[in-house]
RNA sequence: GCUGGUGUAGCACAGUCGGUAGUGCAGCUGAUUCGUAAUCAGCAGGUCGUGUGUUCGAGUCACAUCACCAGCUCCA
């Protein structure tokens, strides 16, 4: 007999050369139903992988990420073996899991079409019933690059050639159909019941846009047909509050050819919100010992040539002038604030009184991204953000890094999106330093190190990213997922231990010796075009009343209550509501809908009965009637609500 | 930048085989004075993204270009 030892540390006996489908049906037959893979030690295998004596032992289900990324591997084969009936000639790239799903990469001739895709798709369904089995193989490096050869798969031929001489390499077969492939995967294909391929797009072969565009299918699917249903219908509600559809629709912004790509203009609702949050934040920096710089959006190319930028972000910048003919100067939009807000502190000699100086802009930044990689008011050309410098004593780096952790998780939770933020610890990549970073191992080395040892002395549960870092240092991205699942940074905190010498910063110390400072970089709200954009599709549209561009709208029955109607105005104006009357002549229910199809936090109606009584029938866009309430009472209300900035 | 898709009135869309552009909402005007998500009638609104070409004739076909969308790549 075998032991395994469960999750919850009781063991489990199995019989000797039991596989681990096996052991699920010995805990119970219904988990071994559910079952998609398992893990032994931790490490993820397939159910007829045998079991280990003395192995740490755990069933996969749908519930786990490690199951349904087995579940939907599996899927990936399918759509594979698919295209292969159907497309011969088609040449296997990768397929693997994803988040919500999987795809597979091809090499065609003519991309395949929407219409390809159903034809794709009912011989899916053939696969699923045939119910074939998935058997697994393994080869030496040499029989597999032979067997890739044989199969006529060249880019498998080069995914093997990157693998080290002595690996040993696995293959799945399905009926018709093998695959080079590391698994694990499921038994069988029957169990996919439910699936539906989504898109069609092209993806460079491993990433790299010199390689050569595959045809990419990407597709997603379940154990159950409702859960496919329930799926496809998020995305549909997503689509919804997508903030390019919905922040156009209700006029935040919009984009206009002549100006070009990556230039909204933000309409007034937009550029209300975004004064809000401004002003919020310049506040809010001003009590945490900011002090406000306002520096120029454009210098020439000499200080981005001491930054490091013209040699590691040309590209990105929009340059004025001739950078080659050297006989005049040279200007560029900036692509950052550091280097000008640097010349603040560079202003006078500093002591080490001075320290820590937190320097705080709200500034607007120009980047020359590609044309194709704008999105809304997600990826912009040009864009405003809360920038910030903190100079300070080595001494000081710990405590200013948890001020700018605790500004930053004060403004998003206060906005909302907090919860749905993750952290990532961007590192350089030492394997590769490429040109892309600036100074030595031993001072990425250094930065990273005390950078970890804060970030785990403060508990922030963070996951690192490599080759993710800024070219003068390690970064806490603070990373949040719009709608649809793709990330993007909100807020960035980065420690900068090159910059200062290059600007030739530095401090008198006690000892009356010359010190060059640290730098932290950081955002506290991060871009606020960017950050619009998602408050648009965290709330719908229905942003809270303390940030909404219009909180409340008066709707007077008719032209009698106009009077009453605009002494409540003036009095809500008064207290700094942002307030409308619609004095249209249409009905009350008219008016209403309009206003809720608005999305605005109150209405106001006011009729004969309103007006003798000194109320407003109050109506919440999301409790809808609330009744009459006296209007100074109404005030009060509201003026407590924006003041808590409830959400 | 790359692959694919889209582009007709402010918005959502229709427009057949190439024959000279329509519907609804929004807007404006008038009537209606109405109690919590659409009162009725009339009017106005378009160089069919832009340019070039094919054709007797182009919203429709071809090429180019711009913008938008999905994705890749990139991202301080």
């Amino acid at each position: 007999m075998l032991k395994l030892v469960l999750k919850d540390g009781s063991l489990l006996e199995v019989e000797e050369g039991a596989s681990c489908m096996e052991a699920a049906k010995a805990i119970s037959p219904g988990l071994a139903r559910a079952a998609l893979g398992a893990k032994l030690d931790g490490e993820v295998c397939e159910l007829s992988a045998p079991a280990r004596d003395g192995a740490a032992f755990e069933v996969l289900t749908w519930e786990s990420e490690e199951g349904r990324k087995i579940f939907r591997h599996t899927s990936s084969h399918v759509l594979a073996q698919a295209v292969k009936r159907l497309y011969p000639a088609a040449k296997l790239a990768i397929g693997p899991a994803i988040d919500n799903g999987f795809y597979y990469d091809f090499d065609v001739e003519t991309p395949f079409t929407a219409a390809d895709l159903e034809k794709i798709e009912a011989e899916m369904k053939k696969i699923v019933k045939e119910d074939v089995a998935l058997s697994r193989f393994t080869l030496s490096r040499d029989e597999a690059l032979a067997k890739a050869d044989a199969m006529g798969e060249p880019y498998k031929r080069e995914l093997i050639e990157d693998l080290p001489e002595d690996a040993e390499l696995s293959f799945y077969s399905q009926g018709d159909f093998t695959d080079l492939c590391a698994g694990p995967h499921l038994p069988s294909t029957g169990s996919i019941k439910a699936f539906k391929l989504l898109s069609v797009t092209g993806a460079y072969w491993r990433g790299d846009e010199k390689n050569k565009m595959l045809c990419r299918i990407y597709g997603t699917s379940f154990p159950k047909a409702s859960m496919l249903e329930e799926h496809l219908a998020a995305l549909e509600d997503a689509k919804k509050r997508d903030h390019n559809k919905l922040g156009r629709e209700l006029e935040y912004f919009t984009t206009v050819d002549e100006i070009g790509q990556g230039l909204p203009i933000l309409l007034p609702k937009g550029a209300r919100v975004i004064q809000l949050l401004q002003r919020w934040i310049e506040d809010e920096e001003q009590k945490r010992g900011y002090l406000l710089t306002k520096t120029p959006l454009m210098a020439k190319s000499d200080l981005y040539k001491i930054s490091g930028h013209w040699d590691h972000y040309l590209d990105g910048m929009f340059v004025l002038g001739d950078p080659s003919d050297e006989s005049k100067e040279c200007f560029a939009m900036r692509p950052m604030t550091c280097p000008f807000q640097y010349q603040v502190y560079l202003n006078r000699a500093r002591s080490y009184r001075d320290l820590p100086m937190r320097l705080g802009e709200t500034s607007t930044l120009f980047r020359n991204e590609e044309s194709g990689e704008m999105h809304g008011l997600i990826r912009v050309r040009q864009f405003t953000i809360s920038e910030g410098h903190l100079v300070l004593r080595p001494e000081q780096l710990e405590e200013e890094f948890k001020g700018c952790l605790e500004l930053a998780k004060y403004v998003l939770d206060t906005v909302g999106m907090l919860e749905d933020c993750t952290f990532r610890f961007s590192q350089w990549d030492p394997a590769n330093p490429n040109n892309k970073y600036e100074g030595t191992a031993e001072q990425w080395n250094e930065a990273q190190r005390i950078m970890g040892e804060i970030l785990d002395n403060l508990g922030v549960n963070y996951q690192i990213g490599i080759d993710e870092a800024a070219f003068y240092g390690p970064k806490l991205d603070i990373q949040y997922k719009n709608v649809f699942g793709k990330e993007d940074t909100i807020v960035t905190i980065q420690i900068d231990m090159l910059l200062a010498e290059k600007f030739g910063m530095e401090y008198t110390d006690r000892d009356d010796k010359k010190v060059h400072p640290y730098i932290i970089h950081r955002t506290s709200l991060g871009c606020y075009e960017r950050t619009l954009a998602y408050l648009i599709e965290k709330y719908a549209g229905a942003l809270p009343m303390w940030m909404a561009p219009t909180q409340i709208k008066i709707l007077p029955f008719g032209p009698e209550q106009m009077e009453y109607a605009k002494s409540v105005k003036a009095k809500l104006d008064n207290v700094g509501m942002r307030v409308e009357i619609d004095g249209r002549n249409e009905t009350i229910g008219y008016k209403i809908r309009s206003a809720q199809l608005e999305k605005i936090p109150y209405m106001l109606i006011i009729g004969d009965k309103e007006m003798q009584d000194g109320t407003v029938a109050v109506r919440s866009r999301k409790a809808g009637d609330l009744g009459a309430i006296p209007v100074d009472q109404f005030v009060a209300d509201a003026v407590m609500e924006v003041a808590e900035k409830r959400k």
